[in-house]
DNA sequence: AGCCAACTAGATAGATCGCTCTAGCGAGAC
DNA sequence: GTCTCGCTAGAGCGATCTATCTAGTTGGCT
C-alpha cells in the first residue's frame, strides 16, 4: 500500500514534537514509521530537510484545525477559550507532558539556523494567527483589537506550553486559560452591538 | 588565567539559546571559547550535560535579573511592564531575532528527553514564578491573584518569544506588553488599599 | 629550587549522523 | 508474456558526534 509516506509523517510528527529537530535521527523516524531507509528519499528527495517542512505543514494544519474545534464549540467564546485551554493541559497529563504544540520545539531550534524552515513555519503561524483573528471579529471584536488580542492568545497558549511541560504542573495553562476568556470577554463587552 | 570556564560557559549560553542543546556540537562551543578539548573535560566531568545544567543555571539567573532590572525601573508597574515587553523586542530587533530566552529551546527539547535537565530548567522557571509573584504582591495584588497573573506574564513573553523570533515581526511582544500591562492594571484597581 | 595540583592541549576511539547507491519486488500497460 | 515504473529494501560512505586518554604547561606553595 502506498501509505508509507502517511507513515514516515505521523512518525516524524510525533517525534519532532517530543525531541526537536536536531534531537531526532532519519532513522530514528524511519524504525518509528517501519519504513525502509530508501523510501525516505524516494518520498522526500530534499532529505532531512524536506521532510521536515512537509511535517510542519501538515502538523500545523491539522493542529489549527484540532483547535478551531474546540473553540467553536458552542455559542459562548470565553467558555470555549477556557476550556481549550484546559483540553490542552489535560492531553499534555495524559500524555506524560510531551503532546503540546507540534511544531514549537523546531520553531525555536530553525529560527536562526534554517531560513527555509524558518519561513516554513511562520507561514503556519501567520495562519493561525489570521485564523484567530477572524474568529475574534465574527464574535464582535473590533478588527484591531482582535489582530492583537489574537497575538497575546496565541503566545500565552505557546508559552504556557513551555511552562508546563518543564514542571510538568498544568498551573499555567490553566491560569492563561483564564486570563485569556477574561480579556475577551471585556472586548465583548466593549462592543456597541452586544445583545 | 582561570576564566576558560567562564568563556566556555558564555559561548555555550550564547549557541544553545540560538539553535539549542542538540544542534550545539561540543566542538563548536569550543571554538567559540577559544578553549582547547581538554578544557572541557577538566571542568565539566559529567561532560556535555553537566555543561548545559552549568549554562543553564547561570543564564536562568542572570536572566531573571536582567528583567526584573526592567521591573523595577520605576514606581509604575504597569509602565515597567509595557516597556520592559518593548525592551526585549528591541534587544530581538538588534540581533537578527536570535537573542531571546536563554533557556526557552533547550527547555522544549529536553523536556521529554532528559529529566535531569528537564528538573534544573524547572527549578529555574519555578524561581522566576516566584520572583514575579512576590512582587505583584508587593504592588498590592492578592496572593493568590498574584500567582495566577504571574503565570500568564511569564507564559505570554515566552510565547511571544517564539512567534517574533520565528515571524521576525515584533507585533506579538508588543501586543502582549500591552496587554500584561492592562491585566496588572485591572488587578491593582481591584485592590482596597489602592491609594 | 623543587614539587604538586590545576589546567591546557590535542590525538584518537567508537558510535552515529545524513545521505547515496544498487538491487529487487509487484502491479498494471500493451 | 514481458516490459515498465513506482516503490521497497538495506548495505555502505564520508563526515561528525561525544567522550577518553596521555602529555605537556603553568602557577603557587614550601
Amino acid at each position: 500500500m502506498g501509505n508509507t509516506r502517511e507513515r514516515i509523517l505521523d512518525a516524524s510528527t510525533e517525534l519532532f514534537r517530543r525531541q526537536g529537530l536536531a534531537g531526532t535521527g532519519i532513522k530514528q523516524i524511519l524504525a518509528a514509521a517501519n519504513a525502509p531507509f530508501g523510501s525516505l528519499y524516494h518520498h522526500f528527495p530534499g532529505g532531512k530537510d524536506e521532510l521536515a517542512a512537509a511535517t510542519i505543514s501538515r502538523a500545523g494544519q491539522e493542529y489549527a484545525t484540532l483547535v478551531a474545534g474546540k473553540l467553536l464549540d458552542g455559542p459562548d467564546l470565553p467558555a470555549n477559550i477556557r476550556a481549550a485551554f484546559a483540553s490542552a493541559a489535560a492531553t499534555l497529563v495524559e500524555t506524560d507532558f510531551a503532546d503540546a504544540c507540534p511544531i514549537e520545539t523546531v520553531a525555536l531550534e530553525v529560527a536562526s539556523t534554517n531560513e527555509g524552515l524558518r519561513q516554513t513555519i511562520a507561514e503556519v503561524f501567520d495562519s493561525w494567527h489570521e485564523g484567530l483573528t477572524a474568529l475574534l471579529v465574527s464574535n464582535g471584536v473590533s478588527a484591531e483589537e482582535a489582530v492583537a488580542l489574537a497575538h497575546v492568545i496565541l503566545s500565552a497558549l505557546e508559552g504556557a506550553f513551555v511552562f508546563v511541560r518543564t514542571t510538568q504542573r498544568t498551573d499555567a495553562l490553566l491560569a492563561c486559560g483564564e486570563a485569556m476568556a477574561t480579556l475577551v470577554e471585556g472586548a465583548l463587552e466593549a462592543r456597541p452591538g452586544r445583545e
